[in-house]
DNA sequence: ACCGTGACGGCGG
DNA sequence: GCCGCCGCCACGG
């Protein structure tokens, strides 16, 4: 019998599986930019269209709130840009406004 | 297949 | 630091 699915993997869908692999691997404690995840998953330039995924994105459980803007700028997270503050600083990364402190120390990957 | 949309990025004013 | 402009990409209607 046929196991295979009859859809075929876009590249798209491929794009879209290693953003959200990657963002899995981000660490508790660290973060990652939209562009870095970009570049993690192949597409250097497609940073909007991480953050449209990710916007997106049905699975849960994932660390959204762990990738931020570029620049270490917190970032959007929807209508709880509030919560993406607070979700980051339970786990010992602490914001300013809307800037995340100690950026460059805190990025992943190093 | 075309077109508008967006949790972006970089540069300029 | 706050806009605005434009380039980049995937996705949905």
């Amino acid at each position: 019998m046929k196991t295979k699915p009859p859809t075929r993997a876009t590249a798209a869908e491929t794009f879209a599986r290693r953003v959200l692999m990657a963002v899995s691997r981000i660490p508790a404690g660290r973060v990652a930019t939209y562009g870095d995840i970009a570049r993690l998953a192949g597409r250097p330039l497609a940073a909007r269209a991480v953050g449209r995924i990710v916007a997106t994105a049905s699975r849960r459980g994932l660390p959204y709130h762990r990738v931020i803007a570029a620049g270490g700028a917190l970032g959007g997270y929807g209508s709880a840009i509030q919560m993406k503050a607070a979700l980051l600083r339970a786990e010992g990364t602490l914001t300013r406004g809307r800037r995340v402190l100690e950026f460059s120390s805190r990025r992943w990957p190093r």
